[in-house]
DNA sequence: GCAATAATACTACACGTGTAGTTAATAAAA
DNA sequence: TTTTATTAACTACACGTGTAGTATTATTGC
C-alpha cells in the first residue's frame, strides 16, 4: 500500500480520532495547511474508493473511519522503501539508520535497550 | 529528494556502474522489464533536468554519470519516510522496524552487532 | 413555505511519472 | 553517394494526486 503525502496527513487524522468527518479532518489539519472543505472531501473519497477508509452517514455529514490499522500502513510503507532500497532486507535497512543517522551515545544505548525489550517480550510468549 | 520506481532502478544501475549510456541501463533493466530505449532516454533527460544525473557524448551517443552518492540517496528517502509516518523521529522507526518486523534471533544479533561495530568505530575516530 | 446554510457530488485543471511512438539528425554501410 | 541504421529530441497519452470551484441536495431558521 502507499499513501501519498495528504492522503497519510488525512490517515494519520483519522488513526488518532478512530473517526472523523471531513470538517474534523480539515480542522485538524489546519494548524499546517489551509485546505478547502472540498479538498479533504475529494481526497476522503478517493481513499475510500481505494478501500482504505469506509463512511457512514452522521445525520447529513459523512464519518470516515479507517480500514486499515496505522501499523498495519507503516508496516507496509516501510517495507516497500526496503524493498525498493535493499531488495527487502530490513536488515541493511538498520544498518544504514544506524550507521548514517547520527545517532548519539543516548540513542544507540535506547536502540540496544529496545531490542532487549523486544526480545525479553518475545522470549515469555 | 525523491525517486519514484523507474527512476530508482535507473539511478541503482548508474550507481553500480559509475556511468552508463541509455542503451547499457535498457540493458542492465531487462531481466526485470522490457522497456522501450525511448522509454530510458526519457526517464534520464527528466532526472537530467533534475540535476540527479548529468550526461556527457562518448561518440555519438550520451553517457549518463549520477550526480548525487547512493548513501545520500538512500538516506534522503528514508529520512523522508521517517519525517513523514514519524514525524522526523528515526529512533521511533528503527524501533518499528524491530518490534514489528519479524526478525529472528540471528538478526537481532545481527543487529547488536552492528551497533556495536558503530559505537567503536565512533569511539576511535 | 421560503430563504439561507451546510453538506456532498461532480467537474476541472496542473503536475509528475511511466510509457512509447514519431521525427530529425548523423554516421556507417553498400 | 545513396541507403540504412543509430541516437537523441520531441510529442503524446494515461493515471494518480493535490487542489478547489460549481452544482445539487438536504436542513434549518424565520
Amino acid at each position: 500500500m502507499k499513501l501519498d503525502d495528504l492522503q497519510l496527513k488525512i490517515m494519520t487524522v483519522l488513526w488518532q480520532k478512530g473517526e472523523a468527518s471531513v470538517v474534523d479532518v480539515r480542522k485538524a489539519l489546519s494548524d499546517e495547511r489551509e485546505l478547502a472543505i472540498t479538498t479533504v472531501g475529494t481526497v476522503l473519497s478517493r481513499l475510500e474508493k481505494k478501500k482504505i477508509v469506509t463512511h457512514s452517514k452522521e445525520g447529513r455529514q459523512f464519518v470516515y473511519r479507517p480500514l486499515i490499522s496505522e501499523l498495519n500502513a507503516k508496516s507496509s510503507m516501510i517495507s516497500n522503501l526496503a524493498e525498493r532500497l535493499f531488495r527487502g532486507d530490513t536488515r541493511s535497512m538498520v544498518n544504514h539508520l544506524i550507521s548514517e543517522d547520527e545517532f548519539n551515545e543516548a540513542d544507540l544505548a535506547d536502540i540496544e535497550k529496545m531490542i532487549e525489550d523486544y526480545k525479553k517480550k518475545r522470549s515469555q510468549k
